[in-house]
DNA sequence: TATATCTATTTGTATAGACAAAAGCGGGTC
DNA sequence: GACCCGCTTTTGTCTATACAAATAGATATA
């Protein structure tokens, strides 16, 4: 506990720590790098490490597919598709999606039951350039998270998670009082900076959260107290 | 692109993949142990690895202090105290908090406002067990967030999203409307295995959301495709 | 059969050395 | 001043080697 660390202040070059701390600067690196991916502190070539400005609290979601999850609790998962259309991406979904308006997607709706019970909502676009063979693709046994899943991997996926009143329609389909709170994810994914699919899962608020946690892991590299944020 | 790799598959030993791909084995471990604490395959020594059978999609999600976001994104943070009282804690909150009933703790309840608006209920229970200095802090000029972290360091933390319906009292102070969706954050840290402090952040769905990212990062390790989940 | 012990395999981690890549800094030129 | 060039510092990464730690599986024992 030799005291806290300023944003912004520097920490002593790899090759200092090494001989500060009997180690080699291999030792020394992999512990700093670890410090950086986790975002404590920032790291410059030539110019040195600084511990970083925005002390920003981390968490880990695991977020995962419905199916997925209900398999992993025990519960029996099933769906129904309830609209597939192909269609052009029109002026408000290009500009969410960040993608040129006109372009062909598959437009899916589909209810999931958890146990028999509504759970979710799925409204989905699938940009029909990125993956020709959802055009013929019914849907018919396998969920579209999975599907897609096996034919394109992702390499981004951008999440949201916001509270949103249930409208009428929602409400019918879930099985809840019109205005209800809920849960909505919103995810996006991309491969080489194109989007494959953009999806907004809304389930009932009384029968789902999102839980993630966080623990330093680095064993208080090199004996300092490492401030975080939000407690 | 070599195929994708089934959940539970076995990969080729370190030392193996080494060989075929002509580096050293601490390169080969380096990849590995990445993927692994990505969660992506599970190592275990003298069995080997394998493709992690859950394919979790792992989301980093920054969580900040409201004082500290509102900051970064320029706009004027506020807060007034509501609430301030010191308890014992009762059985319903000891379950909640799994820690035992009767502990002394001080309660808050604050209201944040942002560029003038409310914009958060944060209602907060402080173990005074662990933060004996909270007795004394009035909290008038530094958020309990703030304050919080410079004082206790935390070593654990947990995180869960709710949406909720803003009952009387919550809407009132959020000048919303009663039964709104809104978005509640429940942090509970820890500091050697005891309660740190519990809180819950509601904030008005209409002005709220949470964000985060993933990126593989690994530069696809060896040349496979790996799975992931929730597309 | 159940239990304890040994052994070989596999991962985990540390080390010293080497070179690459980025970038701050200064000096020179115009 | 702006711009370019090369020097040097610092981080990034790989290599070969070594040993520690965990443990699955085989063997021995009760």
């Amino acid at each position: 506990m030799s005291g806290d660390w300023q944003p912004g202040q520097r920490i002593p070059v790899e090759h200092e720590l090494a001989t500060e701390y009997r180690c080699s600067r291999m030792t020394v690196n992999k512990a700093l790098s670890a410090l950086a991916e986790r975002g404590m502190i920032v790291r410059r070539r030539k110019a040195g490490s600084f511990v970083a400005a925005q002390q920003i609290d981390r968490t880990v979601m695991d977020i995962q597919d419905i199916s997925t999850e209900a398999e992993l609790a025990g519960y029996q998962h099933d769906y129904q598709m309830l609209m597939r259309r192909i269609e052009r991406l029109d002026a408000s979904d290009a500009a969410l999606l960040r993608e040129p308006a006109g372009a062909e997607i598959l437009r899916l709706q589909c209810l999931h039951l958890v146990d028999g019970k509504p759970n979710a909502i799925e409204r989905r676009i699938i940009m029909l350039d990125a993956v020709p063979l959802a055009r013929d693709e019914a849907f018919a046994s396998v969920p579209p998270a999975k599907w897609l899943l096996e034919q394109v991997p992702w390499s981004k996926a951008r999440h949201i998670i916001r509270a949103v009143s249930a409208d009428a329609a929602t409400a019918r389909l879930l099985e809840t009082e019109r205005g209800e709170a809920c849960l909505t994810l919103i995810r996006q994914t991309w491969q080489n900076g194109g989007t494959v699919t953009y999806v907004e899962i809304t389930h009932p608020g009384d029968r789902f959260q999102f839980a993630g946690d966080f623990q330093p892991a680095e064993k208080d590299a090199f004996d300092h107290t490492t401030r975080r944020s939000a407690t």
